[in-house]
DNA sequence: CTGAAAGCGCTTACAG
DNA sequence: CTGAAAGCGCTTACAG
């Protein structure tokens, strides 16, 4: 390593003490601008670059915000390989990049061994994606930190949050789906008793049919993974289940598996079965044929989690955010009319 | 913030010296078995978790990773639309997480104010993916910290690489196609100037071109940006040029584009024009037509990458490792055998 | 085997 | 407006 250049040495080229250097340096009132003036020119010639650990030591200020996402399974790599986190991740990114601030990003499993590293990086704020046991929650409103929770039904308001209304969601793609003419609907999603996103979106599926009268049969339920995986498997069970005239992907990335295992069956979407998602991933317009879903505004729930933390971090007002963006059926052509 | 439990805490209740804790948290030999029992209780008791941004002052460690992962535009978000960094993300972030590193993402105009970052942070180590004018490397050896080049062609040897031989897989691709009757081959391709990855697999395609002495036409090669939506774009004019019978797009994101283009205006593929990509990303098997294409296994390209930058910070040894990886022709279903 | 002490590079009252 | 000095929480020779 090349030696550093530390504060000492802007310090003895500008012929001032080191802690105008760091008044210059960060900007504080009350030096005279000829001072600052020798300083900057220093700080230039030396090209001096401030250390960051030692910052965060004395200021306990890390400009790090870290970002938890989910696992697929114990252990095992990030679920970037659902798009949804990846551009989820890609607007935090930007958006605190512009405010200086990194992004320290992990799938470590989700529980006190992640707020160890919290408090050993001295994070300014936290940003956590999805849901996680009570106990976490318990343990991360004593760490006392920023926090900002997205897509979570923490049942605890003590927390920031951004999210959408997942049940009502589902409600209106149920609904839409009733309205063209369908009654046996199926669904395929993630594990509903962990009382998540998943949950909710079935509970908005139960309401819509409730609400025209259509029985809730178990058999059409069908809950597993929430990846493309799972949706090429359950297309056999599908296939089979004759009575089907559409399916609801309680995710996009599960209606596109869905979508890829019926069709190596022979079934043709949407002639012999549609299909509708949630999320409006990008990715769904790469699909040839169009998929019908709901669309939740990705970019902009990255935008506000970020935009939330930060704040919180500047302004120590406790006055908690909840934010709840909109949600909205995009038709495209996955979803037949039908003719009773 | 809660009051932090420091290492002198730790002390006080053990009944030793910080140099002791000190000692037992970084399993130092020689400490009394007795006496590291005692630490290690009184740790445990009191909670005690390091600040990493001392160490880090003292140390010059931050167990700190940077990568670099290239940005659609200026000061815009990070690639992560392109599932190839998705993929390539997801298993750096694991295999570093594995051995107790953790990685910064920044997608940070690429330039000397990213090597500010790499030196604020004290960051151990770096991953560059990607090509960036010789004025960045040439920063980056006088920074002189362990990196690995992902995807370069920096002429510069100085550095730790991993990478593929792209022109030798855009040849395979090219003379498949070839192998298989076509002759008017067109190619969509990200900015050929760059001397990047775009342009070695153009050399490729030229070269299995000339090998079997067809002609270059300027007007079949296609260039524009590496994502979807050029994809798209390309596809019209494409249609138009009734002599070409395939493409070969020279990435994965980029076919699916093409593909669905194509389609939009009434193309069937492969029996109009076949479409062979390069990657094999991950939703390539979404599409419901399975993406012939040349594979590239970007799982093993992001352990590589992590792996070496760690070994390379573990042992000072300077001895220099260039990896490139296989690729082969994934047959699928978007290329036609043509008879002449 | 263990402790006292210096020092890493900063920030921040405080005094002048 | 500027500087001397304490202190942030660690690690690491060095002495004993």
């Amino acid at each position: 390593m090349n030696k550093r250049v530390t504060i000492k040495d802007v310090a003895r080229e500008a012929g001032v003490s080191i802690a105008t250097i760091s008044y210059v340096v960060n900007k504080k009132e009350g030096v005279r601008e000829e001072t600052a003036e020798k300083v900057s020119a220093a700080i230039k010639k030396l090209n001096y670059i401030p250390d960051l650990s030692a910052r965060s030591l004395v200021s306990n200020r890390s400009n790090l915000i870290g970002v938890v996402i989910p696992q697929t399974e114990e252990d095992k790599e990030l679920m970037l390989k659902n798009p949804f986190y990846s551009e989820f991740l890609s607007a935090v990114e930007y958006n605190l990049r512009k405010n200086n601030f990194q992004l320290i990003i992990s799938g470590t499993n989700i529980d006190k061994g992640y707020l160890d590293m919290v408090v050993e990086r001295n994070m300014d704020g936290i940003i956590v994606v999805g849901m996680y046991p009570d106990e976490f929650f318990e343990d991360l409103k004593k760490a006392n930190i920023p926090t900002v929770l997205v897509d979570s039904y923490c049942k605890d308001h003590y927390f920031h949050s951004v999210q959408i209304n997942d049940r009502y969601g589902a409600y209106i793609a149920t609904k839409y789906l009733i309205e063209n003419g369908h009654e046996n609907i199926g669904i395929v999603t993630g594990k509903i008793k962990t009382g998540g996103v998943a949950s909710e979106r079935y509970l908005g599926y139960k309401d819509a049919l409730k609400e025209f009268d259509i029985p809730i049969i178990e058999k059409n339920v069908f809950e597993g993974n929430v990846d493309f995986e799972f949706g090429i498997q359950v297309a056999k069970q599908i296939s089979k289940n004759k009575e089907l005239t559409v399916v609801f992907a309680i995710a996009d990335i599960l209606a596109l598996g869905l979508i890829k295992g019926l069709k190596s069956v022979g079934i043709n979407i949407p002639e012999d079965i549609s299909v509708i998602g949630f999320d409006d991933i990008y990715i769904s317009k790469i699909f040839d044929l169009g998929l019908t879903t709901v669309k939740q505004d990705i970019y902009k729930k990255g935008q506000k989690a970020a935009e939330i933390v930060m704040k919180s971090i500047f302004e120590k007002s406790k006055t908690k955010q909840e934010i709840v963006l909109p949600v909205e059926i995009v038709i495209r052509e996955t979803v037949k009319k039908r003719i009773k």
